[in-house]
DNA sequence: CTTTTATTAACACAGTGTGTTATTATAATT
DNA sequence: AATTATAATAACACACTGTGTTAATAAAAG
């Protein structure tokens, strides 16, 4: 009896206008009115999709963070699992614009869901993201006999997750400080001093 | 021939009547309108000793980083430089209840530094405190000749700086997993890792 | 007692998130 | 083809927010 549109692609379009104000003038810019006029709406109509800020911003997030999926199952990853950790474990630090926006966004979601009832239930989905990340590569390395023997494997995982998430937040804050090459090279010589020195190149 | 307040008094009391609700309800909170209620006063009334919202926060935050360093200074640490300066770090981290608080408004300003102008000017002086406390570890344990022979200097200055940040953030997002024992486990570890093996007890 | 000026109060303004209510448009039913 | 049900949209109202401006108050100095 309604007339039917496409409510998911509607939500991505509007998603979209919102990650467009976003890149240029920050989240808080990205007001409903704002995100409505930008997605070429009212804003009683973007409140038909999303009938809360938090909710369209969450919406936002796991939309890119699919799209990040996405890329990089399509990547191909080096044979060397050493080496494709340290690749996989760059895709999360902020070493280009696009991530660094990704990025920002997410750690004032991430913080602001400390207060936001909304947010609050999403949090441990939010930010368990590195963790579990950080212990599969742990893993990894683990099966295949790259770590060193004196190693604590849980404190390892630990460390991984904290120090990825804390070289993350040093990028998006003091990019002078730590440059793209600055990471990788942490990153690096992080891997390496997890590893039994003869299996180093 | 006007009627003299101390200034920096009353701005001392708003930032504890702010405090008060930041502890309560978060930063967002704390509204000027809220604070000056709190403060017993009226919205103008505090707009005369804090001209912008941002301008108050950063006094709170400058006064209660003051505060935390009175409180290191009048500590005494441990005679074992090792042990001092696991100690030291453990300042940086939200191992209780108000350092948790401190913590979360300090990462929530920071991230708000990246879109505010008036945040932007005080953005490198807020976030190179970890980075330079880390630095001086480091060379602490260089000069005490603890260090292991073939760490390198400069990486692990940035690893320890992002490590002990990626901590702060991880035990306030997930106290769960990152408890104060976790925390501190994984300090003492990464020191440890640093170590000559010979100076370990 | 008057003058001077720091301090305070009271607004106005544009913007915010969040609701409610009325209107429009369209697919299904009669 | 006309009617009807309802999704989609628009237009408000409301209580907030930060930020200004402008007038009133209070107290020290002449």
């Amino acid at each position: 009896m309604p007339r039917i549109v496409n409510h998911e692609k509607k939500r991505k379009s509007i998603a979209e206008a919102a990650w467009n104000i976003i890149k240029k003038e920050g989240t808080e810019k990205a007001s409903i009115r704002r995100v409505a006029i930008e997605a070429g709406m009212s804003a009683g109509a973007l409140r038909h999709y999303f009938s809360t800020k938090d909710e369209m911003l969450l919406f936002i997030m796991d939309y890119y963070l699919e799209e990040g999926k996405k890329r990089s199952q399509s990547k191909s990853w080096s044979e060397n699992p050493l080496q494709a950790v340290e690749e996989v474990l760059l895709e999360l630090v902020p070493i280009d614009e696009e991530k660094k926006i990704e990025t920002s966004v997410w750690w004032i979601l991430a913080l602001q869901s400390l207060t936001s009832d909304t947010l609050k239930e999403k949090k441990d989905e939010m930010t368990n993201g590195t963790y579990e990340l950080a212990n599969s590569m742990i893993e990894i390395l683990v099966l295949k006999g790259i770590l060193s023997d004196s190693i604590n494997v849980k404190l390892e995982k630990s460390r991984l997750a904290a120090l990825i998430d804390g070289l993350s937040i040093h990028a998006l804050l003091r990019p002078d400080v730590y440059s793209p090459e600055k990471v990788k090279e942490v990153i690096r010589y992080h891997l390496e001093t997890l590893c039994n020195e003869s299996q180093l190149n």
